[in-house]
DNA sequence: GACATTAATCGTAAATCGACGATGCACGGT
DNA sequence: ACCGTGCATCGTCGATTTACGATTAATGTC
């Protein structure tokens, strides 16, 4: 058995940061944003992260067709853009949703 | 009054697209309608459009610090995603909001 | 038809992206 | 103390992005 789930592994969520007042840095945000979300792996890589399905990096290497280092910096950007975070797991490391973050981009997107 | 508003010059809207079954094709269709507001000046655009302020290229070019040329290629990625659509209006070229790819990507956006 | 206006396209340069293999580093286990 | 495992980082390469000025294409006006 080597699929593992639902470490449970990622514990204070930060609270979701205002939507900017100012348009220029709202459409900053959300471009952002966006940009870390415009590769189809990143996405793959978040839904596994909001389904907690197999936070840790070697799991998210199985599911993707991409190379352990590929994976390791679309994980950069993911955590660069504030959408995931990762902490430190014994020898490995758990990624998981900024809940925050997420609900930012969802009010971004439905605010245009 | 170099100011153009409210030109109504986009007719019927096309229905919104369905959001994806199979999660893979899902994830493609979010990661270029993401790219293709990975920019803040196209999200400054996609905003205009949005708003109906001004919807011929002119009217944009004097809304943003760039190039007409620049303006050009950034619409050109708006209209490649199908987010905005692009008529000819006599010698002009008025664009406008596709609201059904935008109802998609805000699907899409909150499916995360 | 000549001309101005408007916007797309071309050509180009600098920067960034996406992918990989190789290497480095931190941690646990023995 | 030494491995081995797990992941990040480095170096590299080709492809893409972003920006601009210059040019071209299309339209309306005179």
């Amino acid at each position: 058995m080597t699929r593992r789930k639902n470490r449970g592994c990622c514990p204070p969520a930060e609270p979701t940061p205002p939507v900017p007042a100012r348009e220029d840095e709202a459409n900053e945000r959300l471009a952002r944003l966006a940009k870390a979300i415009s590769h189809p792996a990143r996405v793959a890589i978040l839904r596994m992260l909001v389904r907690q399905e197999g936070c840790i990096v070697g799991d998210i290497v199985d599911e993707l067709p991409l190379a352990q280092s590929t994976i390791s910096q679309h994980l950069k950007q993911l955590k660069e853009a504030g959408l995931i975070r990762g902490e430190v797991d014994g020898p490995r490391i758990c990624y998981c949703v900024e809940p925050g973050t997420v609900a930012l981009l969802k009010a971004l997107v439905e605010g245009l």
